[in-house]
RNA sequence: GGGUAGGUACCGAAACGGUUAAACGGAGCAGACUGUAAAUCUGCCGGCGAUUGCCUUUGGAGGUUCGAAUCCUCCCCUGCCCA
């Protein structure tokens, strides 16, 4: 299997390839995952050491759904490096002008008059070789990555090789129901994230999601899923805490719904609120001024974001609501801040 | 290399030489309503210990001007067209 850490991966978008690619293990396949954001345009150049290190979250995260002992991760630069003109040339005979604008995004922007580059023509080419060099036997992907996947069958055979099996599975919108779930679209529900957090994310994605999510990332039947989504609040809960449970396991999918019904349902103070070590030297005569207190902990970017959200009765100490900018605030042991809906913290003086 | 159109805040996109920290839309944030959903409404959306004040911004560097995102020069970058 490859993942592909030249797309800087920090955070893996929840549930991808790595779901199937957990159920082939289980018939211990061959297989391998694809570059599953599909970003044919071209990417920076990363140095070894970036590349290790992504790599590494990227294990780290794909542990969390496959067997890592019965996985083996590769380096396609170990195989693309040795190409010489003489293979590139057969890997590039072994496709025709028109079959690559067959494409359905290369077709569309030469329609429109912006062609692509040559290079870009070569990235199904290597992605294919890719499937050459491991021998693959299958190959999962998004479906936008399906011309890919299928160039790995064209190439495979023009080397004279048994053509590996496709599987391509639906794009997963993001967490705001409309473009595809990515990273850069800050919309993504990172499967390292804490367990609140992803529980959270699930809890805001737009009804009209729950279907698709439940079907791509749960592994409950088409029946009951659509008994489920009769009672929509509980559906999402339900979504949500069977997921937190699959990637963080039991206990913390519990914890991350009950954290989830204190904070949002009863309104309450989370049980467990990361403490903000204020400074002695901060506090004057038991008092700081309290702009400046949500700035050292970080709650706000800068002075303009909290006298915004003062004014906008968004901050509160100890349950009650602040407006005034200048108020130099009594500070206590254990007084806990709130800004917004979600974002607590306590102080500690130290 | 030649021609041409451009480079404005997170993104898209306006802006007679003055009333422009810069319209508008999207994203985002906050509030109301709620199921942290959708829809809707309201406000905010450069910085500053700041009631009408100051500072830094319209690719970069200079210049003209009382005054420039807007005019001039040079440079850098991008798209398109031609070779």
């Amino acid at each position: 299997m490859i993942g592909d850490p030249t797309g800087r991966i920090e955070t893996r978008p929840l549930l991808s390839p790595e779901e199937i690619e957990r159920n082939l293990q289980t018939y211990q396949e061959q297989a391998m995952i694809g570059d599953p954001t599909g970003r044919i345009e071209t990417r920076p150049l990363l140095s070894p050491e970036e590349i290790e290190r992504n790599l590494q979250t990227y294990q780290e995260q794909a542990g969390k759904l496959l067997d890592l002992r019965k996985t083996e991760f590769v380096r396609n630069s170990s195989w693309l490096e040795k190409l010489n003109l003489k293979e590139v040339i057969k890997l590039t005979s072994s496709f025709t002008a028109a079959q690559m604008l067959e494409r359905k995004d290369f077709r569309q922007r030469y329609q429109d008059g912006l062609s692509p580059s040559l290079q870009e023509f070569i990235y199904p080419l290597m992605q294919g070789y890719d499937s050459v060099a491991l021998k693959s036997d299958v190959e999962v992907g998004a479906t936008e990555q399906k011309f890919n996947l299928l160039a790995g069958r064209t190439v495979q055979e023009a080397f004279g090789m048994k053509k590996q099996v496709v599987i391509t599975m639906p794009i997963l919108e993001g967490t705001d129901g409309k473009r595809k779930m990515s990273k850069s679209f800050h919309n993504y529900i990172g499967i390292n994230e804490k367990p609140e957090e992803i529980y959270g994310k699930l809890m805001s994605i737009p009804d009209a999601l729950m279907e698709k999510y439940f079907s791509l990332l749960t592994e409950f039947s088409g029946e009951e899923i659509s008994k489920l989504l009769k009672q929509p609040f509980l559906a999402k809960k339900r979504l949500a805490s069977s997921i937190v449970q699959t990637y963080c396991g039991k206990k913390e999918a519990e914890k991350a719904e009950k954290h989830f019904e204190t904070i949002f349902q009863k309104k309450k103070i989370p049980l467990k609120i990361p403490v903000f070590r204020l400074k002695k030297e901060e506090v004057k005569k038991g008092k700081i001024w309290i702009i400046r207190l949500l700035d050292l902990a970080r709650l706000v970017s800068s002075h303009n974001e909290a006298r915004r959200l003062l004014r906008q009765k968004a901050i509160s100490l100890d349950g009650e609501i602040i407006t005034s900018p200048d108020l130099e605030i009594k500070i206590k042991e254990g007084s806990v801040i709130k800004v917004g809906k979600r974002r607590f913290v306590k102080v500690k003086v130290i």
